[in-house]
DNA sequence: TAAATTTGGTGTAACGATTTACCAATGTTG
DNA sequence: CAACATTGGTAAATCGTTACACCAAATTTA
């Protein structure tokens, strides 16, 4: 048992010295005749030989591998990106590390520091909250970021690129689509409003409103109890509960936008708890569009995010920085979100 | 910029050799004087300095990381799951690489040689197909296995724990629950059966049926399309069309049981299509009691999994085996499902 | 007080790959 | 045929840690 073998082993058997073994395997093969890389080819399947990833990556100073640091993967949301991002990496030869932050910055700083000393270069980050200051020594070190759901502010001076969708728009779109259907009193159902993308919005719902000429109402926005709590792993719960407390205030709101489709599954069964339906006594919208959304009952209108394009792109652009291909300045991709109408809203049935 | 310290240069701040270095950083302090231990403590705080992981394993043979192989985390039990997982790994020091094996049994080693690449010693299989020879060689080199919904069989070689729950008895509780609400033509929904826990689900059903001398009959066992194909990433689809099929046969059944709770929503959804309702015309149990299980309309009956704790039992047995403290032969521990019912299941309402 | 043990360290050879020189033999050119 | 390139290959230093073997000084024991 236990019996590992090296690349001295291989080059032993193929009667080559290591380097040429080395060279074999590092694609230059040019470099030999046909029947010296054919021995070295035979000795490698005849021994079995894997090569030892961690010698390899102490000479070369990084590792294939890049750091996937999401909320959760427990959300499904976040399960989707996880395993599109795998897939991609994987197809390029490289591992994910996966890590739940949690939102917690430290938690993510540390998760950052220990990748680092993996070897990590490159790490792709889930929404996030408002600063990356805990990135910045690493960043500095050569670390290279990409983050999602999160355009970096001015304020920061770690250069990252980043990626995702409009979320003042899509927030617009949902409170658009509301307002169209004769909506006035709506209600934002959220968690913790602290990262960008939440804030984002938040005034995406803030201006339609404004925009429409309803004024603002603060009892309106829900953003759970405490502050740094949202809900990554009891979405729905959260949901349930908002949709409770937003429905039996003394104006209640005739529609919901909720802040991602497990709030809206939840808000389904708060409306039912309270013994109202779904569209007909209250509209809700959601958003990021997960399978689900279309399955359930009544099929949820919600704003896509175009989660498997986000990964596509997220990753090619972190191997393209760590393969160096990449070395303009940061960039920030921002995609479209896009209403998709199903039959959770209905026009509003005035009193 | 990428300013690297070593050991070394702790040592030369310290004004000790690297050897008392590395002694402090593997808690051998207790060989040093408190004033040489302050020193270092200090040089390491002062220099900022990261142990480089791949060097210390290089060394030391093996990496202070679990390989989690899952079908797919695009799917919620698994990405919670995954997220049990890491968090109890990261508990212990460990971190988490993940891997997404669709089920393909060569992906599976795949990825089990890479890791092992890795230094990663100890692996946590999600369920897998029915046969684990895939894995014999590397376990013959000291890999740890521990099996997830997959005791291990007689022809089996390899030495693996596992961990799971009693799916004979899971698909018997959901079945014999449906009899007793006076069903006899009863669904069994899934995709490919070739997992050894779904084998034992049918093998419940069919035991289940025998018991209340109602006949098997096969048009009744909906398998999906392609052998192979287990609708992972794809679950609520799959669960459509099978109610589809299942529904619109010559003599349909009367109640449905799924092989997990993301096809017993594709289910719901097949069931509307066909303008028909749940629990009213047609009864759904699922399995796995996933979150969304209790907050779809109608909140759906199904057979819970206690995955935290078999996440928990999974990685301390591991963790246990990486550490020596666990030597004995291999185990099998099997939990007890637990049926819920909720109101997706109607009494038969005969012709 | 001589011998033995403990205390508090240090020197250095690995671990398994990569890569920069370097070199011998062969082929090419004017 | 001398001078120069090219081809095919090798030796050896190196990456950052670990841990075994060793050692000098201080302390304890008989």
């Amino acid at each position: 048992m236990n019996t590992k073998v090296t690349i001295g082993d291989v080059a032993k058997f193929a009667e080559v010295s290591t380097s040429t073994v080395s060279n074999y395997l590092n694609g230059r093969s040019k470099r030999m005749s046909a029947g010296t890389e054919q021995r070295v080819l035979d000795a490698i399947e005849q021994l079995n030989y894997k090569p030892n990833q961690m010698a390899r990556q102490l000479k070369t100073g990084h590792a294939k591998i890049i750091g996937l640091i999401v909320p959760s993967v427990a959300n499904p949301f976040y399960g989707v990106f996880a395993r599109e991002i795998e897939k991609t990496a994987l197809e390029h030869g490289y591992q994910v590390f996966l890590c739940n932050s949690e939102r917690n910055p430290e938690r993510e700083h540390g998760y950052a520091e220990k990748l680092w000393g993996y070897g990590v270069r490159g790490i792709i980050l889930g929404s996030s909250l408002t600063q990356f200051s805990h990135f910045d020594d690493l960043v500095d070190r050569g670390l290279h970021l990409v983050a999602f759901d999160r355009v970096s502010q001015e304020k920061d001076q770690t250069v990252v690129d980043s990626i995702g969708v409009d979320n003042v728009l899509a927030a617009r779109l949902a409170i658009k689509h509301l307002l169209s259907l004769g909506h006035r009193r709506i209600g934002f159902l959220s968690g913790s409003i602290s990262t960008v993308s939440r804030i984002d919005r938040l005034n995406g719902y803030l201006q339609a409103l404004d925009e429409a000429g309803i004024e603002k109402d603060d009892r309106l926005i829900w953003r759970g109890y405490e502050s740094g709590h949202f809900g990554d792993n009891n979405a729905v719960e959260m949901g349930r509960q908002g949709a409770h407390e937003l429905l039996t205030l003394a104006q209640a709101p005739t529609a919901l936008f909720a802040i991602n489709d497990m709030y809206a599954f939840g808000a389904y069964a708060g409306v039912h708890d309270l013994g109202m339906s779904v569209p007909n006594d209250i509209s809700i919208v959601g958003m990021d569009d997960i399978m689900l959304a279309e399955v359930v009952q009544p099929p949820l209108t919600t704003i896509r995010q175009p989660i498997k394009q986000i990964a596509q792109i997220a990753i090619e652009r972190l191997l393209g920085r760590l393969q160096q291909t990449i070395t303009n300045k940061q960039e920030h991709v921002v995609l479209a979100p896009r209403l998709v109408v199903r039959s959770s809203t209905n026009a509003f049935r005035g009193e």
